[in-house]
DNA sequence: TATGAATGAGTTTTCATTCAT
DNA sequence: TATGAATGAAAACTCATTCAT
């Protein structure tokens, strides 16, 4: 299920020695800084080795330029994200369709919330490198969870629950960002946001076999 | 209502002479076709003087920087957006609201499906160059049509007009760009899209005075 | 005659004001200049920029790499090299079979011993880029213009020209070269040099028809 | 007779566990093997060091740099071509003038033919260390070697007979190497060496004393 | 003694910006 | 006013060498 990376993009080898290991989990966290304070067009191969503490050729080390690094970083985030989304489902597996999608949005929304700026970065390394696969592989995990999540809903049956799925998710990441991405007061969002939750289960409610 | 560009992002001087307008559509023009053509990172003032015929020295007559042009050039562009949008409402003002749900979405379909490679081109720019303040002027721009619109249904009143409106959008423009994003066949794109449709006249339905 | 460069190798335009042509000029000299004092692996594009008295940007827009300067480099060498063959056998054209072979061992030793460390330099280069095709279209140029030289002896036929001349260059260049590279007192090398010259008139001589 | 090397360019230490010693053989391979296969500029310690199975780690424990390395690696190379070409004059010692330039010419040629790519590799290596104390007692040798075979020939003596050896080998080396750097037909490449073959013979008949 | 992770000076190359012509 | 040659700071990346384990 998770995309082979390209060849290009692959790391250049694995840590062997504790000391490698660490040195690559700060080289990411690194990585993550520099892009949430400096902004994607600073994020420059010293500023990231500098804010980790290690050198340039350190990092040339593990990945052979820094498109590679930025791939790693950003699967590295998606699979975390693949993951929330996963338990979030199966802990509401059997709960009644409502319950279910109100913890998804809340889930989402909360998740979002908290790392507003680490989406907001990772968005932007997708300027730079190619991480549509990475993206879509997110995606499909996402969609197969939530599927089976749907699926074992007591109260509800659907024609086509794939359908009805994929709209469900769209609208809520799709609304989700746009909510994010623009300048609005705490209050306007909370609120844009209650609606959203409102929407979303009624779309359910209305898509559900007689 | 019209943003004031920053100082430091303001064009240099107005073109005074039939010939210098001429120079600027040509430098516009000339972004956009690099933008999309050799992608974000290519774009290089050298790259856009020569695609637009003139010598670098010739841009630096009319904006103090890259930035500056960029600035511009996004703010063209948003103006054309809000004004397709104007238009469009004007056209269905008082009709039902079912015509003015759908016609928006269309409206607003159409519009991405035709500048699927401009949209994404502009929204690379604003990673060199801030622009959220026209993107956030554009969005109110935006917003005064479409709720003088709906204020003019004649079967619809909305205890909270501003509330509805703003969701609506959101929820419109999140979805399609969300659609847009990923890699999906045309065929299931067309069906989210059409569920999308019903779920906003649906949403709208709902939130009208009994 | 004069080889195509191939297209990576171009320059990556020519001059149009004076001052450029100055610039280049300044440009290849002191690329000349870092080989000789520094040797190749000491000739960065900043040792040659500076000793230009430009800077590295300056030579970029000449030179889309450093491998092309050298082609350039190299290639202007050897057409003086050529050039320099060329007028000494037009001026020996119809003399003494003697003369003319005499002539062209003391012209090359000449050549050779003037710039000792500019041949040296430049076939070091030859490291870096592959300037065979330059070379090859040289010796073309050069054994042309030999044959027809050897071709006007009024004193000498021979059977198979294009063997002797070929041989008779493969061993002047040849010789000449590997007694420069070793080390030698003034007296020896003086000494094998005209032992050289008899031995290639006497070639001569012993090649003629009847 | 054999060049102590400078000191800077020492191996550390000698190997005293036939473990080392085999350690030190695979790493003269390997260099060998690196400089063939992917040229001189890619001739870096680390790519050494795992072609040859070790850690840069312990090359670094035989030789203190890069340059010591290629010195050595070098020093071996000419002193099996010195060795070979001492074992051909004493094979040949007594024999009639005419078979000793044979032989020498054929052997010579040979033993380039065979190791075109070898001979070409170690020249490179001379750019970035200065091997000339080494290639300068290897000349030594040979110059001994067929000074004492030309001086037992029974059907010649010579004026000078260091004069005639040193013309003789130098044109020869020269005149070898030169065909060898030229791309030329197998066919005219055997030609001009059968050239060389009869001057060479012409050369030292025409130097024997009457 | 061997290992290989880490170092960082040094190299090539780019590109926004200036300014003499 | 327009031109385009020149600038040079800054970026990505390499690789000989060291040293803790």
């Amino acid at each position: 299920m998770a995309p082979v990376p390209p060849p290009q993009l692959s790391a250049r080898k694995s840590p062997r020695q504790a000391r490698a290991t660490a040195t690559l989990e700060a080289i990411f966290e690194a990585t993550i800084q520099v892009l949430l304070t400096d902004g994607p067009t600073r994020l420059t191969t010293t500023r990231v080795s500098a804010r980790a503490g290690v050198s340039v050729g350190t990092m040339y080390q593990y990945y052979p330029h820094k498109q590679a690094l930025l791939y790693a970083v950003t699967e590295r985030y998606l699979n975390t994200v693949a993951e929330t989304v996963e338990r979030t489902c199966l802990q509401n597996h059997g709960a009644p369709l409502a319950q279910m999608s109100d913890t998804l949005v809340k889930a989402y929304w909360d998740a979002k919330t908290m790392q507003r700026n680490a989406t907001r970065a990772l968005y932007l390394v997708a300027l730079e490198v190619n991480t549509s696969d990475l993206a879509e592989a997110c995606m499909q995990r996402i969609e197969a969870a939530t599927a089976a999540m749907f699926d074992s809903a007591p109260d509800a049956k659907f024609a086509d629950l794939a359908l009805v799925n994929l709209t469900f998710l769209t609208v809520l990441f799709g609304t989700v960002r746009s909510l994010f991405t623009r300048k609005m007061t705490e209050e306007s969002e909370r609120r844009v946001g209650d609606e959203l939750s409102v929407m979303c289960l009624r779309y359910l409610e209305a898509s559900k076999i007689a």
